[in-house]
Parts: structure tokens; sequence; C-alpha cells
DNA sequence: CTGTTAGCGCTTTCAG
DNA sequence: CTGAAAGCGCTAACAG
């Protein structure tokens, strides 16, 4: 009771069994056909000493480890976490496990972690909205393949999948501007950020097509968190700057947005619209709920996982990823 | 460019650089004084080629995988990622990775899981939050360490971390007794939980210890889903069950309930005061902020770490796990 | 200080 | 159908 537990080996196996270790791997795999007699007797031998082959030997005989690499790059966060869910269910039952590290929204550690991956083995990589260069990810995919979300990326090993951020800031835009909007704030994503700047750029378009001119003031900066959706609000109102919506670049900013308004007693729609972006499972349990772009993470990450599996041979890339729609909620509403 | 890089070996180095593997061993694991010279050539190598080490083999030779094996239950929930940012932290540096599972809330696939884990050889497992029994736990305890959260365990290979979920919900409730609230209705959580009976268990204290008669229709049946929430809030307006206050046995059916009284136009807190259980990171942005018995979540990731890293020999055990303890933000009001 | 020699536990020819 | 034997890539005695 008091040292641990030596597993069984193969070999121990099939000393018990009377057979010799091939013919017991045979049976593991279904290699090749055995007299049933052997077994039957292997198969006791294995419940009986409850033997479960050791992962780490045959990976590196047969060179592959059965384990793919997810990068993200914070691990609590909805956005991710949602993400991770749809590649766990497609992953499930492929035998394959996932290892997932975080990058931490910084490019050399990013790399660090898929060199870390890499020596670990894992067949193949899911890198989540990555910070680093589409040219460091290709580097990568010459040794393992890649398939990324956030970048379109398409060679042989690497594959990369997109969501069309533009449009959906476009059509939430233009939803605000349909209601009857005319100054509508958008509280930006970070610089850096290649899906803000996208979601911007959208913005944007919508009040062109509708003859409005942005007014840059309404224009403030975030970071995708919570409290920077807060500061902006603080921004507009402590600057008199008039608005009565507000887009802001994601979910997490729309909260942070949505707090600072009711600390200051404006109300939510009545007095301003809100929308977000992501469709955070929260998002549906926010008081009011909150009208946002929906990006399909779930789906996206299944898709991912899919993609990756048919590089490594194992499946078709089947999944289509849905588009982003907007979800109409009790954020927003008419002014006439 | 078309076929994959093959990723050199130890052999290839030492063969390069003109020495032995072991040379190039001693060199990669400080084992052993080197000559510099060849210490240069072997370096040099290294970098040209870019060899990384093949854990895999190391892991197979040295019998430890520096790889811990964490169990979640639901991948993307706040609660289980919140604790995962603690493990995550506390790995960090100590060259073990971390592969996480879920056990979806299942006794069964929680143990599938285990021995999936096992059988990749992980030096250790946490598991957080199970469903499967003391017993089996310790069973598994044999074959490597684990540390449990949510449990009392306490042998050699096995630790458990329990927070006071009875004096969290006694202090809640009692927050709500000081303010005057007298009908203060509870959400359940799931009836297989301890954590949640035991809450249920402070909360009934509080009540008792104040002299006032719970009233058992006050007491709504939830499951920890934002939706359940919602749900017993209807139901207790459906039935028109008066209730000046609402403790929920969790942040997420808080949320729900939130929502539900906002739906019937019953301000918060005006109307109805409300007290969550967990502090889960979005609390704090929730409108109005929610008042909450806050759990160290990171922290206990981050201790049950420690104990993990402490059992595998590689740390000694040192943070110790800071109590629940209310915080007040502003879904609660004096009622007079 | 450094090379040689055995394996870790499993899979896979290759004979029989 | 089945056993013997040869490694996968690395580390750890054991001799020099």
């Amino acid at each position: 009771m008091k040292e641990r537990d030596h597993p069984a080996t193969l070999v121990d196996v099939a000393r018990a069994a009377g057979v010799s270790p091939s013919t017991v791997s045979r049976i593991m795999n279904g290699t090749a056909r055995v007299a049933d007699a052997k077994r039957q007797a292997v198969l006791a031998a294995i419940e009986r000493m409850h033997f479960a082959p050791n992962q780490m030997a045959r990976s590196l005989k047969k060179g592959c480890t059965m384990t793919v690499g997810i990068v993200v790059q914070d691990i609590s966060s909805p956005f991710f976490d949602e993400t991770l869910r749809g590649v766990d269910d497609a992953l499930l039952g492929t035998g394959y496990t996932s290892v997932v590290v975080s990058g931490h929204w910084n490019a050399d550690e990013e790399a660090d972690r898929i060199r870390l991956l890499l020596a670990r083995k894992v067949d193949g990589i899911i890198l989540l909205t990555g910070r680093m260069s589409d040219d460091t990810v290709l580097q990568f995919a010459r040794e393992r393949p890649i398939v990324a979300t956030g970048r379109q990326l398409r060679s042989p090993g690497a594959v990369g999948f997109k969501v069309d951020n533009e449009h959906g800031a476009f059509i939430a835009t233009r939803h605000l501007i349909d209601a009857g909007h005319r100054r509508i704030a958008f509280i930006t994503g970070p610089a850096a950020s290649s899906d803000a700047n996208e979601r911007l750029a959208g913005y944007r378009r919508a009040l062109r097509s509708a003859g409005i001119d942005a007014d840059h003031e309404l224009i403030v900066e975030g970071d995708f968190h919570e409290h920077s959706g807060q500061r902006a609000i603080e921004h507009l109102l402590a600057h008199g700057i008039a608005f009565s919506a507000v887009f802001a670049a994601n979910d997490l900013s729309a909260y942070g947005a949505r707090l600072a308004l009711y600390r200051h007693g404006v109300r939510v729609p009545e007095d301003v619209s809100l929308v977000g972006f992501d469709d955070l499972p929260g998002s549906m349990y926010t008081a009011p709920p909150l009208t946002t772009v929906r990006q399909p993470l779930y789906d996206l990450g299944r898709a991912a996982t899919k993609a990756l599996l048919s590089l490594l041979g194992r499946a078709r890339p089947d999944d289509v990823v849905p588009p982003v729609e907007l979800v109409v909620r009790e954020t927003t509403r008419c002014v006439n």
C-alpha cells in the first residue's frame, strides 16, 4: 500500500498469457488475426493485470503521438474557451488528445510554446488568433501541419480560417443606422489586432454608405477587455461628446461600456443603444441581453480541428464555418 | 519545400559535431563537465541543425514525462477557467506542461479520462471538482499522485483542497439578514453536488441563527447554470411567493436570476437584493456589479498545483488558500 | 573528461 | 498464425 503500483507492461502480459509480445501487440492493435485460444488468454491477462499500453513507448515507435497542440492567447477568456469547446468536441472519439498552451498575446512566447509543442512531438497544431507573422507560421508548418484562425493561409501543411470581421461590423453599424442612430460611438480593439481593425473598417464603411460623416471623436480606443469599454464611455461622457449608440469591437468591452452607462444613469436601450461583437455565451444573459454580432466560435474550433485532422489524413474537412450574423437582442432600440 | 522536415536527432548532432551521443546528452542536460572545444562544436551543431530533443524518447527513458493531467468538468466555464489560470501560472517555468481533459460532470467519463492520462504517463493529476467517489480517487492515486479540489483527502499520494462552502453561504445570508431582509429565496445547485448542499446548509444555519423560519417555498431548485436561475425566479414570481432578496448558489445562476428579474421589471437592488457565490471574473462587470461570495479560484488552482509539485518532490506546498469572503458590490441593499 | 553499451516499452519486419 | 529480433531517440551506468 505504501509504494506506487508499477503498471504492467506488454511483456508482463505476454509472459502471463504464455505468448510472445508481438501477439499481445497484435491483439491490442487488431493488426493481424490471432488464434482464439491465445486471444482469450491474452484478453484475460490484460483484464487481470489492468494493462494499459504505454503511449509514450508506442509513440516513439510509431512516430506519431496522437496529440494535437492548441495555442490560445488567454486560457481563461470566454472567447477562447468557446472555441476550445469546439475543438474538444471535434476531437472526441478520434483518439487524439489536445494539449493547450497559451501565448499570452505575445509573438515571442507564442513561438516558444510552439517549439515546446514540437519538441513534445504533437502531430499537428491549431493556432488560435496568434500574434506572430504568417511567415513564422509557415515556417513552423514545415515541421508539422498547422491550422490557424484569424488569418488567410493556404499552403500544403497550413490552412487558415478567417471570419468576415468587416462585414460583421458593417451589418452591426447598419442595424444601428437603420434604427435611426446618427451619432454612433465605436470602441476599438487593440491597434495591433487585424480583427479589430477590420471591424473598424466595417463601421466606417457603414457610416460612409449612409452618408454620415465619421466623427473621429466618436472613435475611442479600447483593448478588448471590460475595463477599456468602461473607460471609453467615461471618456465620452466626461468630454461631453454626444452619442445615442455604441458599437463595441467585442462583447467584453461592451460589458464594460454597459457598466459605465449604468453608473452614470444612462439607460440601455432607452437612452443609448449598445452592440457588441462575438456573442459570447454570457451575452445572452446580461441584463438586458446584448445585441451583438455572432461569431461562430464553437464551429470555428470544430472546423479548424476537422481541417487539421484532414491534414493528418484522418478526415475530410467537411465543416463549413457559418458566416457572422447579427443577433438582435435587447440593447438596441429605434430612435425617432 | 514539399516534404516535411525531418527533425534532427541527438545522434545526428553527435555525428555532425564529431562526438559521441552521450556527450551531446550531457551538454543538453548539464549532467557532467565537457571540454570547452567539444561543447562549442556541439552547441554550434545544435544551433545549425535546429536540434530539439525528442521529449517522447526522453520520457520513455527517464520514466517521467514532465506532464501533469488536469481534469475539469466543463472546458468553457469561467469557473474552471479561472482555476486553470492558477494552475497554468504555477506551472510556468517548472518545465511541466499540462494536458487538460474534461469529465463533463460524469463520474464514468471522468474515470475514463483519468485512465487516458495515466496511459499517457502523466506524472501527476489534478482533479477539479470531480463527481467520482473518494475511493476511486484513492485508487487512482496508487498509480500517480493526485490532488483534488472540492474534497477532503489526505493519504500518501493524494491531497484534497476544500473551500468552506457552508461558511461562505452563512456570511452571505447573514449579510442579507443584517440588511433587514427576512424573505430570502435560495436557488440551489444540483442535488448531487456537495458544494451546493453545503451552501444550502449555510443558508439554513444563518436563517436559524437569526430566528427566521425557513420557508421551504423560498428554496428553489437550480443546477448552477444561468437558465436555471432564470427559471427559479420565474417560478417564484408565477406562484406569487414573496421575497425581498435572492441568494443564488453560484454566480451563473445569479446572472440568470438577474435577467428574469429585469424582464419582470423588478429592480436590483432597489426592489430585490441579489447575492451570488464564486465571484467569477465577470461578476465585477455585471450591471450592477454582483455582490457575491468570493471563492479564491485562481489561488486554489495555484495551491493545488504547488501541492502536486511537492508530491512530485519538486517544491514545497507553500501556498495557503485564502478563505472565502463576502465581496459586497451593488446588488444588495438595506430594506427598512 | 568521453565513448561504449544497454536498455525504457512498444511495433514491425522477417522467418517459420 | 506466431515468435525472434531489431530498433524508435534518448539517458545512464561503466569503463577507460
